[in-house]
DNA sequence: CTTAAGTTATTCATTCTACGAATATGGAAA
DNA sequence: TTTCCATATTCGTAGAATGAATAACTTAAG
């Protein structure tokens, strides 16, 4: 492909309808050129293929065996670029169709509130229907097709059939009951371990970077509570001496009035990266390009409005 | 695909660049350009296109949905073209190979000898396997694909997938033992049908343009004789007072102390055209493009040597 | 808030080259 | 040979692509 920049793409154009034509003037008028210019070309296509393309045999010009073979697959070639071209742009707003997706309910929680205003406003016609699963079950979805997206944490190498992208990457925060904390308001190594600890996981016995991170540090925590919900867990924490630590975005952020303090977790915990993943076969489809458009607009303009101090 | 004539191809180069770069000054690096005229190109497609497909996100630029949209179809095309470009010419002499090849014998005494004494100088390592069936046959082998090229009289609508080339028009012409004949060296209508003729026939009961043209007439010939052999049917004659009405390249020409004299027919016979059938998807073959290119050069330069007087 | 760094957009003078008018050349037919 | 028709060539020119210089942005740092 390297090779397209050595030559000027036009030609091909003009080769095609010297082919096609199989007469120079006639090319000519075709394309809107005088004959002497598609003669040039001719001259340079000629150089270009070190073939003569087009022989007069018996007064008329006939096609080579190089023309031959070239000219079904140019014509391919050149169908496709002229398809590319006048691709009609997707309209959102008047788009009707449902997208199939999956995320656990954390990725709802980031996801789902500004893609469905987005949803509303510019595209009424689009319905969603999550689903969630594990991750091994979600990217089979996505690659047998019962699944547009799949949202989740996923290893780099997927297979060489799905796309990712990285939406963002996830920090740990810490929570605890602002009357519980000191002046400071956060706490440091001793007396974060001494204080009980709530634990929210999907699914118990999956990856948990926090243990990993203490686990480094060869220390330990009490978990006093394990639980599966991510908007649950916040609103138990308040007015108990627990700490809760968990991604940032799963907490209602500048909440006024929150008993809640977050503060930078004494241990440094792994962040994550948090990706969207499709199959390739939908990387033209001009519907599900514009929902993947917009998932990451939306996300990106969610950020500002959910920044914390650090 | 008229409207690839209204825009400059080679921007689609620039704009894939920009697209995998997805930055503008890379892209320009990797395209040998300066930065201002891929930025220029780059405002081009966007006007083009009435997308902006390269936006500003937190420092870096990004595609947008359109941008997503084209870009794997762009590279499926630009990757057809560039093969195209590099498409490594046929070398006959190199070639390796055994082409499969369906005709009466007729179209062997025409096609053969001066294919094959091509192959032999130019293909060396091109081998010929050459078959004999019902004209229905012949097309069915070419498009199940175990026959290669197929020759013969042919109706022009074939099936979608098959290709013709008319190779020449075949006209019929008499042959008589010269000493039957009046100095004239033809014989006129009631002379003509006074005397036995020989048919040649592949099969009987076949179409046959003599029978035919004779009946528009309204009369009739007395065959005395019919065989399926060209080369037989004109040893035949010899010393005879048979008449032989048959194809002209079914004669040997211009052969010294030839017994016969070839006159033309007193009534007008249709002359047919001797076609070369193929299969389409044998169209960008290299291989197969040479052979028909091959057979076609044989054939007409075969032409001049073989032209009788009338 | 200001400055600095990095990148893209714009301007404009220059260079190139694709273009076409005129014409030469070539090939087939009469 | 001449004539006709089609392609190739020549050459001056108009218009487009190009890039040096620079402006305008955007983000990050001080």
């Amino acid at each position: 492909m390297n090779n397209l920049r050595r030559i000027d793409l036009n030609l091909l154009v003009t080769l095609h309808a010297l082919l096609m034509e199989k007469h120079v003037s006639r090319a000519a008028q075709r394309l809107h050129k005088s004959q002497p210019a598609v003669s040039h070309s001719l001259a340079s296509l000629r150089a270009i293929f070190d073939d003569p393309l087009l022989v007069r045999r018996t007064g008329k010009l006939e096609l080579t065996a190089r023309a031959n073979e070239l000219l079904p697959l140019l014509t391919e070639a050149l169908h496709q670029l002229g398809a590319l071209i006048d691709l009609p742009a997707f309209d959102a707003s008047q788009a009707k169709r449902v997208f199939r997706l999956a995320m656990s309910d954390y990725g709802a929680r980031v996801v789902l509130p500004g893609l469905v205003r987005r949803l509303r406003s510019d595209a009424p016609g689009i319905d969603l229907q999550v689903s969630q699963g594990s991750r091994a079950a979600m990217l089979a979805g996505v690659h047998d097709g019962e699944i547009d997206m799949a949202f989740g944490v996923f290893q780099a190498p997927l297979s060489d059939e799905l796309r990712t992208h990285t939406l963002f990457i996830e920090h740990f925060v810490c929570a605890a009951d602002k009357n519980t904390l000191p002046q400071t308001g956060h706490l440091e190594k001793t007396e974060w371990l001494s204080r009980p600890h709530v634990l929210v996981a999907m699914q118990s016995g999956e990856n948990n970077e926090i243990e990993n991170a203490l686990q480094r540090e060869g220390v330990n925590r009490r978990v006093a509570m394990t639980l599966p919900h991510w908007g649950v867990a916040s609103r138990v924490v308040a007015n108990t001496d627990l700490i809760l630590t968990a991604a940032r975005r799963s907490f209602d952020l500048f909440q006024e009035d929150s008993p809640l303090q977050l503060f930078v977790p004494p241990y440094p915990i792994d962040p994550f990266a948090f990706n969207m993943v499709w199959h390739s076969r939908r990387e033209s489809d001009a519907g599900h390009n514009w929902l993947r458009q917009a998932i990451i607009g939306t996300l990106i303009q969610g950020e500002d409005g959910q920044q914390t101090g650090g």
